[in-house]
DNA sequence: TTTGCTAATGTTATAATATTGCAAATTCCA
DNA sequence: TGGAATTTGCAATATTATAACATTAGCAAA
């Protein structure tokens, strides 16, 4: 199995979480950024699945905490983790997942699930390779993109094969 | 000069609309489904240029043209649009633009210009082929994808080549 | 021609997502 | 310690999208 096959699989979540903000102190010592309280809950949260959570959900959250957060408070986390590769902005759906390649220059290949919600985070060289090819056809300079793709992951295939 | 690459270029746009309304209008008729006049316009609408247009934008042409249009009409209507592939959705804009290739079955990559805003439609079987291929890697039944790459367009490079 | 069905539209309200602008507090570091 | 820069708090508001229900138009069978 490929370790990137995570989410699909149980798995000790703990320690992915875990490992997620170990990593992320390292990055943002690296990028002399700072990993304040907020941030870092906020950072938590997203990694507590990995199904993407909504700004709002993450708001729900920091208020149960009782933390006494408005909309621009997860949204400037948000971008403070987008911005140091902590976490990526799914577009189709509106939400955040935990980068799963941190520190890595990659251009993700999101897999979404559209039964249980889980998103796989790919690094295809193989797809941006052919996206680069293809916009180099049309003397375009790329420099950002999103590819997600939404179907049916394994385990909810087979769940539903025998149902 | 690739017949794609129209939106980077002048051209005759009056044709590029009018020759959208008449595919739309064929496909509907195949489709057994009715192009009203709301969705028509609508249609007309969002081909005015090759930039994505927001429903809101849509909604306030609507008010002008004297339409007592609400977003319920707007939303029902691009929903219309894409059901039967005359304009796609641009996930990472929020926004909408005419599909230049109905009716043939095909996942759209979009070119989009961080500069002039124009949006480029490509298929590009080479990159459907390697998302269909990093699917499979990971046992994973795609059935949706989305490939938005933003970045600088031909036009928009030579134009700030020189500034 | 009426009746009845379905698709389409109108209408109101509201949900969900995201940003702006400014003031206060904190942190950094010289 | 003092001053600049960063981060946060907070209120308001902008933007995008949908829910729920009433009404109307198109069309075919009785």
């Amino acid at each position: 199995m490929s370790p990137s096959a995570l989410p699909y699989r149980p798995h000790n979540h703990d320690a992915c979480v875990a490992q997620a903000l170990t990593e992320a102190r390292t990055i943002c010592q690296q990028h002399n950024a700072r990993l304040t309280p907020t941030r870092e809950r906020v950072l938590e949260l997203i990694w507590q699945s990995h199904k993407p959570l909504g700004a709002y959900d993450v708001l729900a959250v920091l208020a149960a905490d009782g933390h006494n957060a408005a909309p621009p408070t997860v949204y400037r986390a948000l971008d403070f983790l987008q911005q140091h590769g902590l976490v990526h902005r799914i577009a189709s759906l509106n939400a955040f997942v935990g980068c799963t390649h941190p520190g890595k220059n990659h251009h993700g290949l999101f897999l979404i699930c559209r039964c249980c919600g889980n998103v796989l985070e790919l690094t295809a060289p193989g797809v941006s390779d052919a996206v680069k090819n293809a916009a180099a056809d049309e003397a375009f300079q790329p420099d950002n993109m999103t590819i997600e793709v939404s179907g049916t992951c394994p385990g909810c295939a087979s769940d539903t094969a025998h149902d």
